[in-house]
DNA sequence: CGGGATCCAATTTGATACTG
DNA sequence: CAGTATCAAATTGGATCCCG
C-alpha cells in the first residue's frame, strides 16, 4: 500500500468523533443517547417487542422508544422482525454490529455502576468544599 | 469481611441504570452526554486547559464545556488544577477513575468510528428500501 | 399490539456580553 | 485566559388521538 491514504498509519482516522460534521458523531449520539444506550442495552439480553422494551427501559415514551428503534435501525445496529399478524407483533434485536457495539458499551456502563460509590463519594466532597468556601 | 455488603456475589446490582431515579443514570449520562464523551475522550490523551479543550471538542461552547466540566469534576472523573497567576492557567486532567471510564469509552468510540462503513451501508440500505416502499 | 401524527411544555443549547 | 450571566432559539420529550 503505498501513501495513498494519508491517515492509515496507526489510528484509523477515517472518521473522527472530534469533528463536528462526522456521521461518526451521530451514530455515537443515536448509541450514547438518553434512550439509545438502554435500549441497546436491554437487547443485548435478548430478542424483545415494542412493549417489553418499553418496560424495560424504565421511563421511556412510546415515541422516544419508537424513534430511537429507528435511529438504531437505520444504522444497522437493531434488527426489526415484523410479523403480519393480528395483532401485530414485531420482534426486536442486536444485529451482529449492533452486539459488538453493545458490548463496549456494556463495559462502560458496568465500570460506571461499579464505581458509583467513589462517584457518590466524589460528589459529596465536592459539594462540601464547595459550600465551605 | 463478612458478608455485611449484601449484593456482592457476581453483579454487583446496588446501582441500576436502567432504574429511573438510579444515580448511576446521571453520572453515565455525564460520562455519554453530548459532550462528555467527547471531553473525556479528549483528556484521555493528556493535561488540557480550557481553551485548548474548546479548540479540541469542535463545536461546544463556553457554557456547556464549562458545564460538562463541573460535572465530570464532581463526579470525580476529572481534576482541576487552578493556578492563582495572572492571567489564570486552569489545566484539566482525568482522575484516575476518570481514565478507567475514558478507557471504555475510547473501546466504545473506535469501536464506532471503525463500523462506519458498514453503518453508512446500512443507512443507505434502509432508506433506499423505505423510499421503495 | 405497534406505532405514526400532532400539539404543547420543558430542557438544552448557543451567541453574546461581561467580570476577575 | 477562564470563566459566569443572560436571553432567545432549537431540540427534546411527553400526552393524546388515531389507524392498521
Amino acid at each position: 500500500m503505498t501513501a495513498t491514504t494519508p491517515d492509515q498509519d496507526q489510528d484509523n482516522l477515517a472518521y473522527d468523533v472530534f469533528a463536528k460534521a462526522c456521521p461518526s458523531r451521530t451514530t455515537l449520539e443515536h448509541v450514547t443517547g438518553r434512550w439509545g444506550g438502554l435500549t441497546l442495552g436491554a437487547l443485548f439480553e435478548g430478542t424483545l417487542r415494542f412493549n417489553e422494551l418499553r418496560r424495560r427501559v424504565d421511563g421511556v415514551s412510546e415515541k422516544m422508544l419508537s424513534q430511537t428503534l429507528h435511529a438504531l435501525e437505520r444504522d444497522g445496529l437493531v434488527h426489526r422482525a415484523a410479523q403480519p399478524t393480528n395483532p401485530p407483533r414485531v420482534d426486536y434485536d442486536l444485529t451482529p454490529l449492533g452486539r459488538q457495539v453493545a458490548e463496549r458499551l456494556l463495559a462502560l456502563i458496568h465500570c460506571v455502576e461499579g464505581s458509583m460509590d467513589d462517584v457518590l463519594a466524589a460528589r459529596a466532597r465536592y459539594d462540601e468544599t464547595r459550600g465551605a468556601l
